[in-house]
DNA sequence: AGTTTCAGTGAACATTTGTATACTAGCTAA
DNA sequence: TTAGCTAGTATACAAATGTTCACTGAAACT
């Protein structure tokens, strides 16, 4: 490649990496400005338009990159079926090890998701359907679950996506505790998430019998 | 109470009711200025001053006022003790026509819950995880569910907790559909809730018991 | 070697922002 | 009735914003 698009390429990466942590900074994306930007990657504000058109545009490829993140994590998922031995726990420990690699990245996924861009929000939705789909068909696969309709299944991972979004923000959110209490916090949260992994296990085990211990009178209760 | 202080307070009122409106037209709060606020209630930008220090404050009586959604949802939660022959799908339709009653205040709270103002942060995940205590303390009060630990029920009130942000989020987005297809997805969406909500059913029921049908090699799976 | 291309600069612009000030009208309380 | 409060107005100002334009210098191409 060219050593002029080399370079143009890097000052684009600062741009957006100037982008992504602002927005951290300031709690969403909406709230920065295209000055403040090239200010904190050190440029003039004019030289702003030579990669992008717009705010929104940057957004979206922003976004995008940080998309990337899902993408890798659905490789290591499909990675696990070679050593399946593990245990629900130890995979969870593994899944909050895999969001501190990137914890900024998440952070902004999340908090994106129903952010002021339409474009990041179109991109991000899109990515966390795939997602689910993914993790449906994985379900499918595996021979326990064999017997299932795939929609069966489809349902059950919305619900784990669901869980898993829930899961990542209240894990960052303790990234911000003194050293001793966050390490114990930490270690809950992970315990909680088991707990809630192991009910949805259950579950699924027995899905097509009655449940007799629960009355058709108390479910309400359960849903608000 | 006086004239005039019942004046002042209308006024408060639809800078409340300005900046909430605005909120969802700019998809955060924090994109929100103070003098389109002033401008959409019909003011000057310095008549701001006689009722709130500043945006930040705005923000944070605004989270509270919301909040009171919750209260109320809580309080018809009580209610469904007395009529408990419902089924869990009437009760989730029940709940979709609650948000539906005030669906710019669920909108506001979901979107704030990760946004700029750091008290309506406060305020609304202090909210939820009242509600995420009674929802657990009456699980725990029904008699099928008595001889469960406190503790482990609490795990069950968050996740139902997350579950339901999920769904409101989802269901607030089908708003924008054109009517027949409207419906459908909402049907669908019910559908998709009710579903979950008998697994989990499913799951508390069979908690203490082993679950033979899913072999200990194949839980990773499920967990991204 | 000479020309072209183009990422980045600096200055300028019209707007919009938050905030301060002096002021007005009308309710409140003596 | 009169004096005082005070919610709301009008105006002003400094700061920050998005966008433009002519420019510069180094890489790229012929």
């Amino acid at each position: 490649m060219n050593v002029r698009d080399q370079r143009k390429q890097l000052s684009r990466q600062s741009l957006l990496d100037a982008a992504l942590r602002l927005s951290l900074q300031h709690h969403a994306f909406g709230n920065v400005s295209l000055r403040e930007v090239t200010r904190f990657a050190g440029m003039a504000p004019a030289a702003f338009y030579r990669h992008f058109t717009d705010m929104e545009q940057l957004g979206g490829d922003l976004a995008e990159q940080v998309s990337i993140c899902l993408h890798r994590l659905r490789r290591r998922l499909q990675d696990s079926y070679a050593a399946p031995e593990v245990s629900t726990r130890h995979s969870i420990e593994q899944f909050f090890l895999q969001v501190d690699q990137e914890p900024d990245y998440w952070r902004f996924l999340i908090q994106e998701r129903w952010g002021a861009s339409a474009t990041a929000r179109q991109i991000i939705d899109r990515e966390l359907r795939l997602f689910a789909q993914d993790l449906g068909r994985d379900i499918a696969a595996l021979p326990p679950y064999q017997h299932f309709r795939n929609t069966d299944l489809q349902f059950v991972a919305d619900l784990v996506l669901s869980l898993s979004v829930a899961w990542i923000m209240q894990w960052l959110n303790l990234a911000g505790l003194p050293q001793p209490q966050r390490d114990q916090q930490r270690q809950a949260h992970i315990e909680h998430a088991t707990q809630q992994m192991h009910l949805l296990f259950r579950g699924i085990a027995h899905w097509e019998e009655d449940a007799p211990g629960i009355p058709v009178r108390a479910e309400p209760v359960l849903m608000p």
